[in-house]
DNA sequence: CTAGACCCATGATCTAGGTCCAGAGTCAAG
DNA sequence: CTTGACTCTGGACCTAGATCATGGGTCTAG
């Protein structure tokens, strides 16, 4: 049950997972991943659970969790029963969040589309839409 | 024709746009806003047309643009001809831009929302899909 | 004429998420 | 036992877009 299967240097661990070994060390630094065990020599020693937490880490980046966030999210995964509550509370904000940026991101697009649109790609810059849009007032 | 109409300082112009004054010196330091005439002070003195400057530069910011691109924009837009047409390349690169974003935001979404869907908000991590999610190799 | 608001230049600091470097020690293959 | 790849710590540096601090000069209303 306790036995060390593997043990893996950093860069090892780095390899597998896809990041960098300066990478790991910031993440240890930062709380997101435990302090290992050291060799006599002071290497790094880590075993599987590690690369599993850190694409764990990865992962949750990708979903546009800040580490910070990510950091609460190790803190409420350890927690038994407690934790799965409050886990998926986060990644409802995180996808209310996001939904609200695709809505913005949407309108930006729109308003561009629109512009590029009606621009005839010559003539004087004062005739221009998308230069007059972005010098006159009404900004919507 | 040249006749220097209003002039304002640095505060009142950072107040019209709405902007704070060291944003101005930023931006004139960077080069998106031309070196303003001094009084015999030394104190900055603007014209209308910075405040219209200033406005441009903000709404390029809003919809998306650096400030690298907002000073290539501002150089185009002054070369008369064949700036429109450079201007309405940079906007369509900037809109495709957002399309893409857009859509990357959506697969985010798509995939968060099915994990927040399927976890039942309570039971042993281990059995949270979202933990599961974010542990396990697939990513998609 | 003075108080308070404003402005000046210069350089440091901030956020986020890392990346890079120097100088020294360690490991493994041959 | 050497050589080359690997790792260690501590701290500096990076991007982008500002923001803040310091210590001083200026403007204007009363």
């Amino acid at each position: 049950m306790n036995t060390q299967i593997s043990s893996l240097t950093i860069g090892a661990v780095a390899k597998r997972v896809g990041v960098a070994i300066d990478t790991i060390r910031y993440y240890e630094r930062e709380g997101l991943l435990p302090e290992p065990v050291r060799r006599a020599s002071g290497y790094r020693s880590y075993g599987e659970g590690t690369v599993a937490q850190l694409r764990f880490i990865r992962r949750a980046k990708d979903l546009g969790f800040t580490l910070e966030e990510i950091r609460e999210l190790l803190t409420l995964s350890a927690d038994r029963q407690r934790g799965v509550k409050a886990v998926k509370q986060r990644a409802q904000q995180r996808l209310a969040a996001i939904e609200l940026r695709i809505t913005e991101l949407q309108r930006v697009r729109d308003g561009l589309a629109q512009l590029v649109e009606s621009c005839p790609g010559h003539g004087k810059p004062e005739e221009c839409p998308i230069l007059r849009a972005l010098s006159d007032e009404a900004v919507s």
